[in-house]
Order: C-alpha cells, then structure tokens, then sequence
DNA sequence: AGGGCGAGCCAC
DNA sequence: AAACGTGGCTCGCCCT
C-alpha cells in the first residue's frame, strides 16, 4: 500500500507544510513517541494528513528542544526552537480540526513538550465507542476500527517499534498510513454519528478529551510516608488477626504442638478449599460455599466464623491498597513528578462514566486513614467538589414526578419526605430508621431494585417489602410510570438514552428471562447514571476553560465529585470557581429542580 | 508458567 | 415473578 508522505526535516519545508494544512478544515493527526510517558519519553514524529491524500511527516529530532539536547534545551523537557512556531500554530488553531484515535494521548505529549494546548478535535476512538452504545464486545483499537468501517488494514507492527534511532521506510509508511487512514474514518463515522442521533454527545465527549490530558499530566500527590505508615498499623492488625484466626482454627489438634514449642502447621487460611475442610473439622455448619454473606448468619453463633470475617476484611484492604501503589516495579509513582498519574478512559463504561485503571483512584477507601495519605502538596491546598444527590435530581428531572420536584424545589429532605408518605406518618414524626428505609428505597429505585432484594438488604418480611415498594410507587406515580416506560424500552425498541441523547444498545436472546430483566434494569438505570456522567464531562470542560492559566489543576474525578489543587493564596477563589462551573454544567441538563454541589477547601482528601 | 475466571470488596 | 446499576484490583483455583 502506497501512502504520498513527505519528510520534513528543516525550518523553510515546515513553515511551507504548515501553510499549505492550514489551509484545511480537516486533517488526519498522529505523533510517534518513544515511550508511553510523556514525562520520560519524546515525541520523535508529528503526522499530518489532508483529505487530497497528502501526508506530511516532521521529524522532530531535527529540531533543537525537548530530551535530546541541543541550544535550546532548557532542561525542561520542552522544545523551545522558534521553527517549530509555525507548528504550534497549526496544532493550537481550532481549524483544521485533527482527527485522532485516542486523542488523550496525543494531546498530553503536545501539551508536555510543545507547551500547545491542541485545537479542534475529532477523536475516532471516542465515537467509535459511542456509536457501539455500549456493545462492550466490540473492540476499539485503529486497527479493528478501520477493519470495521473501512474495507481497509491497518498494520500496528511498527507501533513499538524503536522510535529512537535513523527510521526505516517501513515505519514512515507506518506513520504515514496511521494519520492518512483517519480522513475516511471520519466520514464514516460522522455518518453513523448522525444516523444515530449523537452528534451533540460526541461534541460533549470531545470537549472533554484536553480536560482529561491535563487531569493525566498533572496527577494525585501522595504523601508516601503516611501511606507506609498506615500500611504498616493494617499489617499489624492482620498478623494478630492471624494468629488468632490460626489458633481457632488448630484448637483441639495442634494444641499440644504449641503447648510444647513445636511449630504449628498453619493453614492457608485464602484458601476457602482448606478453610472449609478446617471449619467443618470445629463443627462449623459450613454452608455450599464459604462466601462472607454465606457466613455472615453464622458469626453470631460461632467465634471463629466473626474473626474469619474480620480478618478478611482487612487482609483485602492491604492486598488491595497496600504496597503495591508505591512499589517503584507497578510505576505508579512517576519518578519525575513524584505524583499518580492514573489512566482515565473516557468512555469506560456503557452508561459514558469513566473508569479508572493503574491504579483506581476513583476506589480508595473512604476511611479516613487512606483518604489523608492523598493531600496537597506544601503551600497548595485541595478544592473538593460533589454533586449532593445528583442522581435523584436528575431521576426527577426526567420523570417529571412532582412529588420528587417538590420536595428539591423546596430543599426538605428527600429522603424524610418519602418515609413520611410511605409509612404513612407526619413529616415530623419520621423516625432514623424509617429514613433509613426511605434513603435506600430512593437509591435502590435507580438501579430497579426489587421486593426481594430490598427484603434481603432491610431485614423486612417479602410481604412488607412489597407492601412498601407498592405504596413508594403509588406516591411517585409518574416515576412509576417512567421506570415502566424505560423497561418497556429497553425489550422493545433495545434502547435507552440519556440527557445527552447518549445511547445504549441492549443485545439479549429474549428466551432468556434473566438477560431481559436485566435489560430493563440497565433500561431504567442507563438514563440517570448516563446522564450524571454527561453532567460531570460538560463541567470538566467548562472548568477547564475556566481555569486555564491560572495555578489550579484537575486532580482527580470520582462520577459525582470533582478534586482541584491550587495555588493556597488562590484556593478561595478557585473553590468558587469549581462550584459555579459545576452548577452550569448541571442546569444545561436539569431544569426543573436546583442542582446542588458541595465544596470544601482541604489539605487533604477528606471531607 | 501463565492466562482465564470467579469470589471478594473498594468506589459512586 | 421479579437476584439493584457501573467499574477495577487481587487473590486462589483451574486449565492448558
């Protein structure tokens, strides 16, 4: 396969390559780097394609910057030569728009060494997923994209390859192919974009990819010490837990062993093979299988089952946020910023919410002790922004049930007010645990939950769980008939959408009754949990504008809540910032009850 | 040995 | 009649 390229390796061919794309409203846009990281690694090439089938490709080691020295390497990482403007031009001009696969990633190197915040993007990756609507078989990468709209191959060989040394033919055709194959990917993709009615999600998701890069490059400081600390104090805790759990365990047999200094043989107690055989040898009713909500009705009864249990939880909390986020083997810690620098995808869930990988810092424990090893760094403080009940809100913005408005637009408390209707008792006469019942009743509707399980999760018979699911439902009727409308949907027409019109697509063999209730659980939960994630993208972007030169940065985003560092002198300021922007994002979506969010200026990430 | 998978548990 | 949604990480077990 023959791609026109041209080589560009001096200032003047530059200058005439820039002129001729800006003269495009659309390019295909590609770097080559010679790592993963932007903080360690260097872009060596920059790709340009033009829709006539024009590909250009600069070499940046010809030009003087960045990691690989020359006059005007500040040591910073960052290329500096007054030739490569015309470049950062092209890369800042909102017109042409580069079209990009993960643009994310392009981005954060263009930012890091180029010291350009890219203009005008589409991201194939991006709507490549979105017009999936959430198929999560389908797989996304250029290669398997391309091959799915395109009669065409894409040959990745050359991705990892040495992008150090003198290029072969074979990786500037590789280079070349990658940039020039985005122009008709595009066009495609812009059609099933239309087809599909998600224009207006994938502008909102695009807009969203440089908050993201920044969100990236800049990383969570974690204060190592008291991570170590609080490892340590949990390592304690397990030991003795252990042990005790291991003499339990042996009572009656190995007594005699230890009575005489003999090394008693231990049991792989994360072994639920060997654990069982142990438990049985007590008497212990070991059910089918040796699950913690298995044995949780049997604690009570017998010693050993409470400290299994205990021991449990707190052997997964220092398997799962142990040492392994500082251990310099899993790379968490960059080495040239001391920080987390997590990988935050997108579209990392059908409903649009991200997900969050190497590490999850989207699921550190809420417990104090862990929460405080995440913190500002010294003179900077940390600005934590969430939306209070952002779900319900938007629950009732798309049933447009009155009594969930009402009791918003009023700012009584939710939860109150349902346990008064559904138990039937004066709004003042509403006890803790009927709120309670009435707070997880509220959530529990959003992901379609059913009398037994609410049976199961409250301690109430079946017959007083259905008795108050039926008196929720006849007091918010118009959710009622929403919820119904939604599960209609989702076996009939196999969709479901958001406030975003983002959309997911239900794929289920309707012999099969469990998949289709599933479906219509997914139904009824896809609208608000999708939605929440359209809000939380719309304000990612309008605070990322808002806070472009300024000392603040994006440092963590967990669905509902958004984590800010600054500058301490500015964090006031900045807080009042993050909550407007978040408010606006809110009411583009949600008119018909307040949006509300709660800000906290801290040390660390606690609230 | 190493991948796949389920169990378990963390977040919202 | 009805098994409440979305993720990621780590472990042990099982299989190749």
């Amino acid at each position: 396969m023959d791609t026109n390229y041209k080589l560009i390796t001096n200032a003047t061919d530059l200058r005439i390559a820039c002129d001729e794309l800006s003269q495009q409203s659309i390019v295909g846009f590609d770097t080559e780097t010679t790592s993963l990281d932007p903080y360690s690694g260097r872009v060596r090439l920059v790709q340009f394609a033009a829709p006539g089938g024009s590909v250009y490709i600069i070499d940046l080691d010809c030009f003087s910057g960045g990691n690989n020295g020359g006059a005007a390497n500040n040591g910073d990482g960052i290329y500096h030569d007054e030739a490569l403007a015309p470049l950062k031009k092209l890369l800042a001009a909102a017109r042409p728009v580069k079209i990009a696969h993960n643009a994310k990633f392009d981005a954060k190197w263009i930012k890091r060494q180029l010291d350009v915040e890219l203009g005008g993007l589409f991201d194939t990756l991006l709507a490549s997923q979105l017009v999936s609507a959430g198929n999560t078989e389908d797989r996304h990468s250029l290669e398997v994209v391309a091959a799915r709209y395109l009669e065409e191959r894409v040959d990745k060989a050359e991705q990892l390859s040495d992008w150090n040394r003198e290029l072969s033919e074979a990786q500037l055709e590789y280079a070349a192919r990658d940039a020039a194959v985005l122009v008709p990917l595009r066009e495609r993709l812009v059609e099933r974009l239309k087809a599909e009615n998600l224009i207006q999600c994938a502008t909102l998701e695009f807009d969203c990819v440089l908050p993201v890069a920044d969100l990236e490059l800049a990383g969570f400081y974690l204060d190592q010490a008291r991570w170590r600390e609080q490892i340590a104090n949990v390592e304690q805790l397990r030991a003795r837990l252990a042990g005790e759990l291991q003499e339990m365990l042996a009572e009656g047999t190995m007594q005699q062993a230890s009575l005489f200094g003999e090394t008693r043989v231990d049991f792989n107690i994360d072994s639920h093979v060997q654990l069982t055989k142990a438990l049985k040898r007590l008497g212990v009713p070991v059910p089918d299988s040796t699950r913690n909500w298995k044995l949780q009705p049997l604690a009570e009864e017998y010693p050993v089952v409470k400290k299994l249990l205990e021991y449990r939880t707190v052997q997964k909390s220092l398997t799962s946020y142990g040492e392994n986020i500082l251990d310099p083997k899993s790379g968490y810690i960059n080495s040239h910023t001391q920080r987390i620098h997590a990988n935050f995808h997108q579209i990392g869930a059908p409903t649009g919410r991200f997900a969050c990988t190497q590490p999850n810092i989207q699921q550190v424990p809420h417990a104090i002790e862990y929460r405080r090893c995440f913190r500002a760094p010294d003179n900077r403080k940390l600005i934590i922004a969430d939306y209070s009940q952002v779900e319900l809100r938007i629950l009732a913005h798309i049933t447009g049930d009155q009594g969930f408005i009402d009791a918003f637009n009023s700012g009584a408390d939710l939860h109150r007010v349902t346990a008064a209707q559904v138990f039937g008792v004066p709004l003042d006469e509403v006890t803790a645990d009927q709120r309670s019942f009435a707070k997880r009743l509220n959530f529990g509707v959003v992901y379609g939950i059913g009398a037994q399980r609410f049976s199961m999760m409250t301690g109430l018979s079946l017959t007083e769980s259905e008795d108050i699911l039926r008196r929720y439902f006849a007091t918010y009727r118009a959710l009622d008939t929403w919820l119904r409308e939604a599960a209609r949907r989702a076996v009939r027409e196999r969709t479901a959408r958001t406030l975003s019109n983002r959309l997911a697509r239900f794929t289920f063999d309707p012999a099969d009754k469990q998949a289709a209730s599933l479906a219509q659980r997914n139904g009824k939960n896809m609208p608000i949990q999708g939605s929440s994630a359209d809000i939380l993208k719309r304000a990612l972007r309008l605070l990322h504008d808002k806070l472009r030169d300024s000392s603040a940065r994006i440092v963590n985003i967990v669905h509902d809540e958004i984590v800010v560092e600054a500058d301490a002198c500015d964090a006031e300021e900045i807080a009042r910032t993050v909550e407007a922007a978040m408010c606006a994002a809110g009411e583009e979506y949600v008119t018909r009850v307040p949006i509300k969010v709660e800000t906290e200026i801290a040390d660390e990430w606690v609230k």
